[in-house]
DNA sequence: TCTAATAATGCAAAATAACGCAAAAATAAT
DNA sequence: ATTATTTTTGCGTTATTTTGCATTATTAGA
């Protein structure tokens, strides 16, 4: 049994069972406890696993590096990303926000699409940089760190310079009265920009931001072309967006 | 038995049984367990296996994801980071580069560390995010997207705006003759710009980097204030570098 | 505080790997 | 064919890694 082997089965049982302990270990794997041991510092330094006494447990949500990103609600956004991808063609130039129902978006983006994009959103940049046939053009300027974007002038002025065929928006808070609302003033600025700069403005959001509302006003429904939530197009929460005449997906 | 077969051959059982052991190859193909590991060692450079000790297992399927990013010889740069740590003041403006090396570094700095920092990189602007004192500018423009990091005019625009007390660079290639070399024409002229716009210019280069050349020239030493490696300074691969008179950690 | 369990440390033996080298084998050149 | 050249191979030697044990800390819990 290499050692490697032991380390797989380390992880896995953790895994499975979200503690380990060491004795246990050293039995399964008939070395002694010493080996296991050594075998759990170095998945505790390789960031694998947290050590206690008397063996390991899964890693505390705390250490986990930035670059995993949590995702609530996970299923629906893919539900919400998977309608999304109708309105994909080659040769696009789209701006996409920032958030994750975005980043759940850009996962599901066939390999194969060309296209040009804008974004200011860090994560969904690097997930998009996987893609060989998409030109990708970050816009620069000040972080606002927790949701990783760039706000502010910069952003803005970059936005006012371009012209897209199709925005993709995430949003904080829908409601059919005040329609979109953010929680930053600098936030909801770069949003009129980027509706400002595009044929057609498409917003993604979950259904439990539906009639939520928040500070600061984006635009009012009739300024977007097509809602997009994990919800069956004629269900009757969406009633009042109906009447706007917005197209439902 | 042809060296091609018995390459056929172990990629088969290793797939087959998920790991195959030196001596158990040895045996299996009547050769000796040198050269099964001159094999390893190949499939290994091909990136075809995981050699580990006594055997080998098939790939981690590690980075799947684009945010888990692949770092080699993380100790050595370590160590550079941590020395690099003692260059870092209050109130600096900072620009730092691209590659791994930063990465790391990033990842060292104090948590309570009050600056602000320009970079154009996509991943080393992602770990930045979490200080809560750092003001985060990121240059923006078109992703080179191998590399994670923008390019081309309008990085070079703003980096003509900024003058920052000092900046950490990563690079390619360094040759006490030729100076500091890069694979890729853009990504040179980016750096040869961000000497520009700093005080003071900080390299930091695992030694492996050490008297090598790529195709296009960022500048000589002489442009250079300090260099980093993970070598002791008067490690005696140095020694054409003291000659220059730049600063060695 | 005391005690039993668990961990860390240092160490030597065993296993495995790396290195240099010369013989053997394969390949190319004449 | 045969000579020259490169590649591959196995062996001896020297590192490096892993392992279990003995010993010495440290910890959790009564």
């Amino acid at each position: 049994m290499l050692k490697a082997e032991r380390h797989k089965f380390i992880i896995t049982k953790l895994a499975d069972e979200q503690r380990v302990s060491t004795l246990t270990l050293a039995q399964d794997l008939g070395v002694s406890e010493d080996s296991i041991r050594r075998d759990l510092n170095k998945l505790h330094e390789k960031g694998l696993l947290e050590k206690v006494y008397g063996g390991a447990i899964p890693l505390s949500e705390k250490h986990k590096s930035v670059f995993d990103i949590e995702i609530s609600n996970e299923d629906r956004k893919k539900v919400i990303g998977n309608k999304a991808l109708s309105l994909l063609q080659d040769g696009q130039v789209i701006i996409m926000s920032g958030g994750t129902t975005n980043l759940v978006f850009s996962k599901l983006i066939p390999a194969a699409l060309t296209a040009t994009i804008y974004t200011y959103s860090l994560p969904i940049a690097m997930q998009l940089s996987r893609y060989p046939n998409i030109d990708l053009i970050f816009i620069g300027g000040k972080m606002q760190k927790n949701a990783m974007v760039t706000i502010g002038m910069d952003v803005l002025q970059v936005l006012a310079k371009i012209k897209a065929d199709i925005c993709f928006m995430g949003v904080s808070s829908i409601d059919s009265k005040q329609g979109l609302t953010e929680m930053g003033y600098e936030v909801s600025i770069v949003k009129k920009a980027m509706i400002e700069s595009s044929e057609k403005v498409i917003t993604m959001f979950t259904s439990d931001k539906l009639n939520t509302r928040k500070p600061h006003v984006v635009c009012d429904l009739t300024l977007l072309d097509t809602i997009i939530t994990d919800l069956n197009p004629d269900d009757s929460s969406l009633e009042e967006f109906r009447k706007s005449g917005v197209i439902i997906l």
